[in-house]
DNA sequence: CCGAATCCTGGTAGATACTG
DNA sequence: CAGTATCTACCAGGATTCGG
């Protein structure tokens, strides 16, 4: 395939090699959440097109970033799948996405709000050190999608879906409440008042919510 | 100059959208280590072509990441310097770099070994908890170029020249002995005794090398 | 010499249609 | 469902040229 080099003995060099093509990086954070299927990822990435999807996951497995597997008898369908090494990228994304997501106030016209897009926010807002020996569990319903947030011993899980036993439920009724919780330009008690969400739940739960993850 | 949009509502797409370009992160890489001319610029990256050069320069600053700057009269150049904005991809750079040192042994044939690039090992290998309270200045000269390295309280500074002051100088006479510390191939020990590398000031200096720098 | 602009070519991405 | 095929438009690569 001899991917474009820039013939240069560099670590950064040897990432954009393999990574740095137009998708690659926006499919590797898709696959973060789990294995896939092909239209699951197409579903996730609106604005690709269908053979560039092909192209690159071909590239990933080449490169041993992932691996495609097919699904015993009855699903009958294709998945493609993280290795270790894929895995690995994820501090870069979130380093990545954290520094993109300061210019990123408002969606701009015509940008989709995927499922894995808001996942990777919360890994990107996510702070460790203020969830140290913590152990709770969220669900936050923002519309069209729910996302399901662990946290086991400070170490954070994220996935789209909903949470099997969440100890808060945090439910958009209106506007962007938990974006504006994580930027900081409201209290978890100015949500719970102006009535733009509503919990399920201890809800003083919001506020630790809103201490482990923020811009 | 709308480049072109990944149409996500994602940190990580608008990351690829401002820097995403080929040769883009490079150019940031380069310009890491302080003001630099075109020139300097084409000389780091001996395989950019030209016009790429000029066009990445100009979406850099129209983004907001560098600055371009005409020197006062004698000197008759330009310089191209990062922002705050620009400086603040750092991590991301490293972490990127950290992950694609992985597959990083040998150079490639026809790959060239910039000063640069070099200095960018320094980053990503740096450990700040094995250097924690320490303060102590570096020079490394190996061969076609000398690389400063200045722990101030813990804290790396590093770029392409002499140490004004160093507390050891680690100079390179066969082989690769700086990189066979760092991937741990080999010990201080090992280096000083095979002749591959010779010091001015305490050899002791050298283990501490060894242990803040490590892929 | 420095810092590009220009021109041409070829490769990669985008859009959409189509198929096992 | 999971891709290919095809066509177009754009972007990168390489060489040359140009103005200060």
């Amino acid at each position: 395939m001899a991917t474009r080099e820039y013939k240069q003995f560099c670590g950064l060099a040897r990432a954009m090699e393999m990574v740095g093509e137009r998708w690659s990086m926006l499919i590797v954070r898709d696959l973060l959440n789990g294995p896939r299927r092909y239209t699951d990822l197409r579903k996730g990435l609106p604005a690709i097109p269908t053979n560039i999807l092909s192209t690159r996951l071909k590239q990933l497995e080449e490169a041993g970033l992932a691996t495609r597997r097919a699904l015993p008898h009855p699903e009958r369908a294709v998945v493609y799948e993280l290795t270790e090494y894929g895995r690995d990228l994820e501090p870069a994304l979130i380093a990545l996405g954290r520094w993109g997501a300061r210019t990123m106030t408002e969606p701009r016209p015509g940008e989709a709000i995927t499922a894995e897009a808001v996942a990777m926010s919360f890994r990107t807002a996510f702070r460790p050190e203020q969830a140290q020996d913590t152990t709770v569990g969220f669900e936050a319903r923002m519309g069209a999608f729910t996302i399901r947030l662990q946290i086991t011993d400070g170490s954070l899980a994220v996935g789209p879906g909903m949470h099997p036993a969440p100890d808060l439920v945090i439910e958009r009724l209106s506007g962007h409440p938990v974006r504006e919780l994580m930027s900081g330009s409201k209290t978890p008690a100015d949500v719970l008042a102006d009535g733009s969400v509503r919990v399920e739940g201890d809800p003083a739960l919001l506020g630790r919510f809103a201490e482990m993850f923020r811009f």
